[in-house]
DNA sequence: AAAACGGGGGC
DNA sequence: GCCCCAGTTTT
């Protein structure tokens, strides 16, 4: 995909996004903390059942100190639809009283610092960065990865792989649109197995129509 | 680079 | 039962 089809591409995709039911990403704000919450919980989970207990737990406990409060049983109780809620409970705790012990309870706004989280890698750290800070950041998922390697823009085989080419190649403006958009329009037309082509409304920019996951 | 990690929900 | 699912950490 040539740079100026990439820019007729975003346009049309923003053009239509409104069509789809807003995700996790699109619907919960830009609260770092719940941000990072609705991160760890959407680790290998279907984004609708993410949304609704990232949504559950921030009516309880939407701060660190709230987190701490409850007992892991009972954040297990209000997660536990996502899977690996076990786990989930326990990082988020971890998170949580890292959080308050070394950063004034607040969300650090860089990458290195984020990095050092438990749980949290690139995917993460990038995202909050973008969205809750408005930095320059790429998040690249599995959503992102797929997609960008379906049009052609690049030639990578894997998400780390694929953030580091979007930064040398992607212009600036799209950093930060870039996540929110794609995610959508991977969960509703570039599918990963059953990519609706049919439907494409950029199908004609796609070097790789068809192309499984 | 590949495997391990380790669960619910839809069908 | 078998498949899917915004990933991170360890080997």
């Amino acid at each position: 995909m040539t740079d100026e089809n990439l820019g007729k591409a975003f346009a049309i995709l923003q053009e239509i996004k409104g069509q789809w039911q807003d995700n996790t990403v699109n619907s919960l704000g830009n609260d770092p903390f719940l941000v990072l919450v609705s991160c760890v919980l959407s680790h290998r989970t279907k984004d609708q059942v993410t949304k609704e207990a990232t949504q559950r737990l921030r009516a309880v406990a939407p701060t660190p100190e709230d987190i701490l409060k409850i007992s892991e049983e009972e954040l297990s109780q209000i997660i536990y639809p996502v899977g690996f809620y076990r786990r989930k409970a326990k990082t988020l705790r971890k998170i949580a009283e890292i959080l308050i012990n070394r950063y004034q309870g607040k969300v650090p706004d860089d990458l290195e610092e984020l990095l050092k989280l438990p749980g949290v890698g690139r995917k993460t750290a990038n995202l909050v960065l973008t969205v809750s800070f408005h930095k320059p950041a790429i998040s690249v998922d599995t959503h992102i990865h797929r997609i960008v390697n379906r049009w052609g823009y690049v030639e990578t085989k894997t998400p780390e792989e694929t953030e580091k080419a979007l930064r040398e190649k992607l212009p600036l403006p799209y950093w930060q649109i870039i996540n929110p958009l794609l995610v959508l329009f991977g969960q509703n037309i570039c599918l990963p197995r059953q990519p609706r082509c049919f439907e494409c409304p950029i199908e004609a920019f796609c070097e790789k129509r068809g192309v499984k996951n």
